[in-house]
DNA sequence: CGGCTGGGTTCGACGTGCGAACTCAGCTAG
DNA sequence: CTAGCTGAGTTCGCACGTCGAACCCAGCCG
């Protein structure tokens, strides 16, 4: 059995994408990660419009990437934030990834904007391919093979 | 300084989006990953319109993600096939991040359909953040500081 | 009570992705 | 030499999604 004919849409990295792969969600998570939780504070920092936005966090919450909750400040009318949840949390390694390959490719200006560090240890964090015996991989060094959950394309069962 | 003050065009993660983030993009990459290079295979393989795939190829190529290298198979035309160029090599530990993420909260089926190896030990690749002290960080475990390369917002030089 | 502000929702215009149909080059069969 | 096939696009019209701007609404404040 070859990969080529495993059906695409049972792949992990498509449904991933269609949560993910949506127009600002990714810096939607960003800024949550950067600690914005406030519509406005979003709305202004990206640069999104209301609309898209308004509906892109609706959908989040309703995948279960953010949380919503009431956030009052005193004097202030009661509001809604937007937090992480486990499961958005759970991305911050698809958005180092994607960081790291911006740093090391699209370069061209004066150096990182944002560094992340271990909280344990605060040497800086970086997203990395390590096999379960420890080693750091290669991007050329991965061989892939069918697992048990593969379909092929063109039979249901089998 | 705040994060939040960061412009959010700056950073890598929105360079990296404007084209990795564009529909089809990194599904064309994991069919690349897969092995197949030609336009017909990816085409009914991914279920992707001829006109958008042609696009997508060509700003791929434009990118330097892949390169368009001539092919000859004996008794046919000369035939171009799309191969993997490093720049888009490199982009491998996205698409392991978001696989890992799918496989983990998008189940719900047989498993997981394509299982990556260490070519050198055999061992199953996983993507993880790791702090420079080596130890795997958990996603929680992150602080994130203001880097060289960052810029207000509201200040052109500062 | 009247205005202000945060947090949306609604609306029309535009842009882009989409599938289907068309094109075109080179190989092959007759 | 011609007719047909195939792979690899290109063109076309439609539909959906994003956009900015305008509108709305609830609660607080003067």
């Amino acid at each position: 059995m070859d990969l080529r004919d495993l059906d695409s849409s049972t792949c992990s990295v498509a449904r991933s994408l269609e949560i993910v792969g949506r127009p600002w969600v990714l810096l939607v998570l960003r800024e949550a990660f950067y600690g914005l939780r406030r519509f406005s504070d979003i709305q202004e920092h990206l640069g999104v419009s209301r609309s898209v936005l308004a509906a892109r966090l609706d959908e989040m919450v309703e995948e279960g990437l953010l949380e919503r909750r009431p956030y009052r400040e005193p004097g202030r009318r009661e509001r809604t934030e937007y937090v992480l949840a486990d499961k958005g949390r759970d991305l911050y390694p698809v958005i180092v990834a994607l960081r790291q390959w911006g740093d090391r490719h699209l370069a061209g200006d004066d150096g990182v904007p944002v560094h992340a560090e271990h909280a344990g240890c605060g040497a800086s964090v970086r997203a990395e391919l390590v096999c379960e015996a420890g080693h750091v991989v290669d991007s050329g060094d991965v061989e892939r093979r069918p697992g048990p959950g593969m379909r092929r394309r063109d039979a249901v069962a089998g």
